[in-house]
DNA sequence: CGTCCGCTTGACTCAGATCAAACTTGGTGG
DNA sequence: CCACCAAGTTTGATCTGAGTCAAGCGGACG
């Protein structure tokens, strides 16, 4: 599930890329030729308001499509930067779009794909909607059985939007 | 661009469903027979955890396609409940894929649709992962000119899942 | 055996939630 | 025109959840 469109793209003609941490993919306002799925490391997106505030857009990990919306755009509306030594594969844009055109089941992939994404950061921002540590554990178990081992907790905090000492904190006060 | 699909479903065959605040659109585990897109009033979407914990999946206002994810999948993955009096269109959900099989500007606009729909959440989820609401105004603004206009900071809040009081005062503290 | 990393716990501090009260504004009806 | 009401805004006082810093614990691994 996680990596299904990275399958797809094997059958397409395409290119691998090594960035080093700190280096750029792309500019704001650059022309959009190729589109680009993450193999190791992460990219960040971000866009830089005039009050030199910024906004993260997207944080890609290996298997995440960069910048989805690009497909359709002409030039970038975001910067594209390593956040550590990273791998990406290149697709010219021309033949994913062409894919779509003559593939069905291509097609099909990517608006289940698009779906999934639209989910998992819907929810995402529903759990940090919430005030509190308790209540976003609580929705992020929802649809889980259990609480998730050890050794993933540091990772789940930031999930959560939350440090990992108050996570510890309340996983601690749920033994009873 | 918000009620882009609206204009598309104009052209196939749909109904209009009248719901009172508080009635159900649809549960988890009913057959999916159709898409819904929200006309007036506005729906949630939640799936319920069997500790009792609930996670609210998307807050649907007027405009937007209900659970995009139910194209492809045979039975509803949560409950659908409107907040208030609320009116949906239904399209029959092989008429919707139909049309995307059978008209390439139609598959284009809902691949929009979709790409547009992750960009908002993922800005979202960002913006809640900041911890101040003056990080969080300043990543609000990243791509606006200039502040809001009064009588929606109300509403600017709740986007920014802070207390109204709390915006109030951030807003103040930059008149100078 | 030492080092690293994730976990655990304690103490302190603070941003913001909450409650409360006053004041603007617009609209409604008498 | 004015009394009145509702919603949103402003400001103050208080309280608390959780961020932060800090110190110690335990297993993995070279």
């Amino acid at each position: 599930m996680i990596a299904i469109m990275l399958e797809w793209l094997s059958l397409l003609p395409r290119k691998q890329l090594v960035l080093a941490g700190g280096a750029y993919l792309f500019h704001r306002g650059d022309r959009i030729r190729t589109m680009f799925v993450v193999e190791t490391g992460s990219i960040t997106l971000t866009r830089h308001g005039k009050s030199g505030a910024s906004l993260v857009l997207q944080r890609a990990q290996p298997g995440s499509v960069l910048a989805e919306a690009s497909l359709f755009a002409t030039t970038y509306h975001c910067d594209a930067i390593a956040d550590m030594d990273a791998t990406v594969l290149a697709v010219p844009r021309s033949d994913f779009l062409r894919q779509i055109e003559t593939s069905p089941q291509f097609a099909r992939a990517w608006a289940m794909h698009l779906s999934q994404e639209v989910r998992v950061a819907r929810s995402r921002a529903e759990i940090l909607s919430l005030r509190t540590v308790a209540e976003r554990l609580d929705a992020w178990l929802a649809d889980k059985d259990a609480l998730p081992d050890k050794g993933t907790w540091k990772t789940i905090a930031a999930e959560l939007g939350t440090s990992p000492e108050a996570l510890y904190r309340e996983i601690a006060r749920r033994r009873f």
